[in-house]
DNA sequence: TAGGCCATCTGGTCCT
DNA sequence: AGGACCAGATGGCCTA
């Protein structure tokens, strides 16, 4: 947990001159003040425990360093597009696909998909369609 | 040391 | 009136 930046309010002062008001509406606006700073860290909260739980269950594979929220973002759409493609494409609407698919995304080697760490180029989600397609084709093969 | 990322504070706006 | 949400400002931490 990161330091507080020093507060006028936390620290029990106002922005605004306490003498333009009377002391007990200056309290007033202090002690609102603090509430909805306390509330704001807790909303953010929230909303990074969101982004944490997205983390996990976005491919993250050879990263060892934690994804920024934007990238965390991004590969969620390259993700939800590429997975998209995948069962709506009739041509590979089938149960053994499926099956293997529940497979890698539970337990596969982050080395299998180099290119989805380009989740941010143009053509990163295509890449993560076409990376997921091979180890398929590759699983077929030699079963 | 510069730049990226982040937490926090703050004031404004909208909603209940 | 008060809470939720948002965006801008600010400063701290970390890494190349």
């Amino acid at each position: 947990m990161k330091s507080r930046r020093p507060s006028c309010t936390d620290s029990g002062s106002e922005s605004s001159d306490p003498d333009s008001k009377s002391p007990e509406k200056y309290e007033t606006t202090t002690r609102r003040r603090m509430a909805a700073n306390a509330r704001e860290r807790k909303r953010m909260e929230g909303l990074n425990t969101a982004f944490d739980c997205l983390r996990k269950v976005v491919p993250q594979w050879g990263q060892d360093k934690k994804l920024s929220k934007y990238e965390t973002l991004q590969m969620a759409l390259s993700y939800i597009m590429a997975l998209n493609r995948i069962l709506t494409d009739p041509k590979r609407h089938n149960a053994p696909y499926r099956q293997w698919l529940d497979l890698q995304f539970d337990c596969d080697q982050p080395e299998n998909y180099p290119c989805l760490m380009r989740y941010d180029s143009p053509a990163g989600q295509e890449c993560i369609h076409s990376s997921i397609l091979y180890q398929f084709k590759s699983h077929m093969v030699h079963t």
